[in-house]
DNA sequence: GTTCCACCGGAAACGGGGGAAC
DNA sequence: GTTCCCCCGTTTCCGGTGGAAC
């Protein structure tokens, strides 16, 4: 049934990104000049989780280094690299320059100043992520180097950023990227399907109930109609069926969930899990249950720090801002009923 | 109003790990 | 092999806040 299994993956770069061409049009007349060896401040991409923001931004600078041989183009993980020396070193890799963990800070940001002498964009995705903005001002003062700027929330990452920075990245153009509607999935699923699987495997009425399912994020309906088309390749269908998909439901959920712990330290995982099982828990029970789980826990306030840190995240959410305070975690993945 | 307790978060110190120099 | 330097995660200390009990 499945006969191109790497078509159907989250992460598969599309020859064309459907119902993004605006955006592509938009990004690419920004980032024009660049081709011709003009200095372009950059561009901020924001949306909510599967909307195409990478997959689009990854799309821009392929097209864009293809195109021309002086324009270096790189794609930074800002989740993994936050720290303003990991970011700053990675952002010399892409440059070809071996860099060290020991290497001092400020030799790494004078050699991203001295050393970068050609048209470089640079995709800084999860900028919000970044713990030190002073990175962001650099760029931006740098005279080769362009960003592509990319988060969920808009005003949230503006907000963090010192004044100087926020003055700058404020001129950026915006460029929204809103959740799919159930068409355009469904346009998006039967591209991936067209390219994978032999004629007929799935209806176009599955095809909807998927699209219905996943929330308008493109990610989670890929992973259902993975998970779709497994099932009934293993159980000797020759079609997918309601059945198939309300099956794989919570199969697409764990793959997800998965895919977003699997970011997170040990010590995290336990907090993670913790919250999970907890439903919304109080520091001090969060502490308690995660000290009665680990041989060696950290102390309060280290915990402290990753709440806060897997708050940014987005993966839990809290409120109130002092003593009261409440953790839960954040249901990221919102499938809705099953398939009528 | 006062005291106690739990909690938050900034700042500084500590220590492990990794690479460079000798 | 040893020493030094640096990064970065963790720990310690401490001031501030808010709720509950008296």
């Amino acid at each position: 049934m499945i006969a191109n299994p790497d078509v159907l993956q989250a992460d598969f770069q599309p020859a064309d990104i459907l119902h993004r061409h605006d955006q592509i049009d938009y990004l690419s007349s920004i980032l024009e000049p660049v081709r011709e060896g003009e200095r372009v401040n950059g561009a901020f991409i924001y949306g909510p989780t599967g909307a195409g923001k990478t997959c689009t931004a990854q799309f821009l600078l392929d097209r864009l280094a293809d195109s021309s041989d002086d324009v270096h183009t790189y794609a930074i993980d800002c989740w993994t690299n936050y720290t303003y020396g990991g970011c700053l070193r990675r952002l010399l890799e892409g440059f070809q320059i071996t860099t060290e963990r020991s290497t001092p800070k400020d030799v790494l940001a004078a050699q991203l100043r001295d050393q970068i002498d050609e048209p470089f964009v640079v995709i800084l995705d999860e900028v919000d992520q970044l713990e030190d903005d002073r990175i962001l001002y650099q760029l931006y003062e740098h005279p080769q180097i362009t960003m592509v700027l990319i988060a969920n929330r808009r005003d949230d990452f503006y907000s963090t950023l010192e004044m100087r920075v926020e003055s700058r990245l404020s001129g950026f153009p915006g460029v929204e990227f809103r959740k799919y509607t159930e068409s355009e999935l469904v346009n998006i699923l039967r591209d991936r399907v067209d390219a994978a699987v032999q004629p007929d495997a799935i209806g176009e009425q599955r095809l909807f109930d998927i699209a219905r399912i996943s929330g308008g994020d493109a990610r989670v309906a890929i992973s259902v109609l993975r998970n779709a088309l497994k099932d009934a390749e293993a159980s000797g269908a020759e079609q997918v069926s309601t059945a198939h998909i309300e099956a794989v439901i919570d199969d697409a959920r764990r793959e997800i969930l998965r895919m977003t712990i699997s970011k997170l330290t040990s010590d995290q995982r336990v907090l993670f899990q913790v919250l999970l099982e907890g439903g919304e828990l109080s520091f001090g029970e969060i502490f308690g249950e995660y000290e009665a789980r680990v041989d060696e826990p950290l102390v309060r306030r280290t915990i402290r720090n990753h709440l806060k840190k897997m708050a940014h995240y987005d993966i839990v959410a809290y409120s109130g801002e002092k003593s009261g305070r409440t953790y839960w975690v954040v249901d990221e993945l919102e499938v809705g009923s099953a398939p009528a």
